[in-house]
DNA sequence: GAAACTACTTTCCTTTGGGATACCACTTTC
DNA sequence: GAAAGTGGTATCCCAAAGGAAAGTAGTTTC
């Protein structure tokens, strides 16, 4: 054997792992899109109740990460010819595949807020109130 | 029924979901701790090893990272007195209970690859090549 | 005809994330 | 004694991400 068979593809194997987690934050990337698809996952929602619902966004930060979740073909937009016009905006069918992760994310989340919660020694609790 | 039962509650759920998915964020945020992970899922790896997986990362964002990761327990730094000093980074159990989340990043990047290699029409298609 | 409502867009400005580079401490090798 | 290798830190600098506030368009309400 004149190269070593273990190493070299382990390496390759964790290459495309990164490679595929690099993709999926491509998607992903921006400061407000997993928040915003983590409120869609419970239905359809108007603007501004996408803005009232993710904490601390901005209109002009909520449409951009929108058109871009839409140009993804994550989200869909749906715009009604009211009175003053409604726009809602829904997961697609594709989008919902995130919601796996989203949720993963979620969980992870409440379990890690009750380890902070319930701290191991003081230094813990230290840190848990400096982050609240 | 003075207030209208199932809006609150909904809202309620979505909340403390939003909050959930925040509280993950905060922890995983910074442009490369998603990756660094990613590679430490493959097991223990020295800093140069790292920081030549992690394509693009460099060694002052590399050490930042893994620092904020220390802090948060979710990895172990171990340094060996060795001829040149040799340091070791792994997942501690804690940072292994986010390989679940990472995985389900690298599968649906994956498909998302997949996706984007068989587009359903032409314009699909630009979009591809435009992004690589 | 002024105000209010929705769903944005535009402009301007600040922050900060992060890249490049150089440097440090320690030891072995040449 | 200079270079090379490891695992970093310190410094400077800049593009881009993102926030605040005001403006727009179309319609309805008062």
């Amino acid at each position: 054997m004149s190269k070593k068979p273990g190493t070299s593809e382990k390496s390759e194997v964790c290459t495309e792992h990164l490679r595929a987690i690099h993709d999926t934050l491509d998607v992903l990337n921006g400061k407000w899109k997993i928040s915003i698809i983590g409120s869609l996952r419970f239905g359809k929602k108007r603007f501004m109740e996408l803005q009232r619902e993710v904490e601390g966004v901005g209109s002009k930060m909520l449409s951009k990460e929108l058109r871009e979740l839409e140009m993804n073909e994550l989200v869909k937009r749906t715009v009604y010819d009211t009175k003053p016009v409604t726009v809602e905006y829904e997961l697609t069918p594709y989008g919902k595949t995130l919601e796996t992760i989203i949720d993963e994310m979620a969980n992870w989340g409440r379990s890690h807020r009750k380890r902070i919660m319930h701290p191991v020694n003081q230094l813990d609790l230290q840190d848990a109130i400096s982050h609240l």
